[in-house]
DNA sequence: CTTGCACTGTACCGACCGGTCAACTAGTGT
DNA sequence: ACACTAGTTGACCGGTCGGTACAGTGCAAG
């Protein structure tokens, strides 16, 4: 433990030039997108040389490939998870999730100027027709956030607050598509009312989950 | 009759141009992106050089609101209309919409081995947080659909469909976003049998609108 | 002290971007 | 026959894109 702090082999001169990367990716592509953002600019806002970004990265796909799975763990850690568990009941739990929602774009526009939506859903759609491998990263990213809802579903379920028979499974991917769907339209809008103003749609879907026809076949 | 089949004083040498352009613009922008598609594909695409384009239209931008227009008439023409108008009663609206619109994602697919999603809300999504002018001509286009949407609702309302206190303005918006956040995930999945998956949601958040709690305040 | 190696800095690449320009072609009105 | 002009053409512009090549640079182990 007297040995220099530093545990890892690498000798890392000073600030680490990885993480600077990973952080001016994520602040200017969710701010803008993957390809309004070049390399150059990366470097730049990093304090990075573009040689560093090619040592640690084998492209730029790969660089926002890492940048979304530190986002997705962020976004899990900071809003996913205080915004669902924080409330009782299912109702105040989408109403806490709506407010986590429209505080994160407010204050991106408050610091940036610009209302971004869905970092995820904004890749999605930008990249989901000549990207493969960054689609298919972000579904699974989205798939994650569907199962956070869902669990949310399952507890509402044993809660007594959703019908027995509820899918939940099919009920949080529709809970995700309508979320993506308000913010787009806030993003559209450029403002963050717009949140507030859609989100009780969500109280709607969820808590009328199958409606009273049955399955028809 | 015996005149040259040209009504419009101008020569217009042979095939017009200014459509050959928009027709291009329309199918690449649509297939991919704004940026992802250049001047020079368009051109090529259209078999027309590139003067001519700046002949017609002023920019790119310009070329792409103009494109908008075109593609949303064709949009309110061909499926706006047809779709919310054949069939009769709410529910069977909601679901012959559902089936036109994955019946574009699924021809548009087959055609270009891409699922494009909706192009507007594709485009909002690409140049909302930096092209004020095309995110505002957007941003119309979706309220045009809203009030076709809105207009449908209404006829439920008094149809006894819906109570008769429906707020059809906000459920439209809401009917708009939901749409688009099921073309969002059915381009992150580039499979159109989301769309289908995914559709009843429309008729869970359509036929409950106000959740029977009263708007507190 | 010397060697090895992770990391950095800079110059450079071909391709492509949106946009400009002057010269040309071909119909139209007089 | 003439001039006018809408339309067309292809060469060209500066700038930026993602990516490459390679010579340093400084630390750590031998």
């Amino acid at each position: 433990m007297t040995s220099p702090p530093a545990p890892t082999p690498t000798h890392r001169a000073r600030g680490d030039s990885r993480d600077a990367l990973l952080t001016a990716a994520r602040e200017l592509i969710v701010g803008r997108s993957y390809s309004a953002v070049g390399i150059a600019e990366i470097c730049a806002h990093a304090g990075v040389r573009k040689g560093s970004l090619y040592h640690f990265f084998p492209g730029k796909e790969a660089l926002t490939l890492a940048m979304l799975d530190a986002l997705y763990a962020d976004f899990e850690r900071e809003v996913l998870i205080p915004g669902l568990a924080g409330a009782n009941g299912l109702h105040a739990r989408i109403e806490a999730f709506v407010h986590a929602i429209h505080a994160f774009e407010a204050r991106m526009q408050a610091e940036s100027g610009q209302l971004p939506g869905c970092p995820f859903g904004n890749l999605a759609v930008e990249m989901g027709t000549h990207n493969p491998t960054l689609r298919r990263a972000i579904r699974g990213h989205l798939d994650a956030v569907t199962a956070h809802f869902r669990s949310v579903l399952d507890e509402a379920v044993q809660d007594g607050e959703l019908p027995g028979d509820t899918n939940t499974e099919a009920l949080a991917e529709q809970w995700l598509a309508l979320m993506e769907g308000i913010l787009v339209m806030a993003k559209a809008d450029q403002d963050p009312a717009t949140v507030l103003r859609l989100g009780p749609a969500l109280v709607t879907l969820l808590t009328h989950s199958p409606p009273e026809v049955p399955h028809e076949r």
